[in-house]
DNA sequence: TTATAGTTTGAACAATTGTTCAAATGATCA
DNA sequence: TGATCATTTGAACAATTGTTCAAACTATAA
């Protein structure tokens, strides 16, 4: 019997990923994990918008905003390309509104009911 | 011009979740920011596991998983039942199993040929 | 050129985070 | 009962985080 778990317990971690995608997957939800942050990649996500638009969408800075947004980008969560004075950002990539979309869909079922 | 601008930024921030969705939706996606509770999900979206197990796939002090744990029961990211002496956790919830798929896919897809 | 709007940067700061350690609790067995 | 294994808890600590502020940079327009 002890002997069957330890061989599902290899075979656990025979199934994850390395250390390194590990740490980078880690990296990747920690960039979603802040308010100001999930807020501007849920905007990017409509549409593209300028610094200072999503500065007027999260009631930060803009100073504020473009330190998230080099947060962002760093991790590949968004690109972006300057026009004029303004520099557009944008999420493009279907892989990030899709966790959005399930991220949004789990919430609104396990909380149901909840006095939050 | 830069009506339509306008016109279409109010447009984003109606498409936009309420402010307490967005923070419950950062605080979900803040559990799976470290590498720790991140390799802890993972395990337990393939098996149900206990502390000590959990413990030793990490490599973590089973009180440093434990308190991981408790994050992750309080964002109900995990659930459990106890069997003895042991405590079982698991990932009861299909959602979740998708978004670490989805981002797992969407990292090996966007570093791909990186020197990382 | 100067002025202005948009954006970025770096330092500083308080607030939060993850771990360790020691002590406590829960459950089983002799 | 006492001994042991598994787990949890709380305090303490260093490390990281997100924001503000002031100063810089970029591109346009006068």
């Amino acid at each position: 019997m002890a002997e069957k778990r330890r061989e599902r317990l290899a075979k656990v971690i025979e199934q994850l990923p390395s250390d390194g995608e590990v740490v980078e997957l880690a990296a990747f939800f920690s960039a979603l994990g802040d308010a100001t942050r999930a807020k501007i990649v849920l905007a990017l996500s409509v549409e593209e918008l300028t610094t200072c638009e999503l500065s007027k969408i999260t009631g930060r800075s803009a100073s504020a905003v473009s330190h998230q947004l080099r947060v962002l980008k760093d991790r590949k969560l968004v690109a972006f390309r300057r026009e004029g004075r303004s520099v557009l950002y944008r999420v493009d990539d279907d892989h990030i509104r899709k966790i959005l979309e399930v991220a949004l869909v789990h919430l609104r079922e396990r909380w149901r009911g909840d006095v939050t």
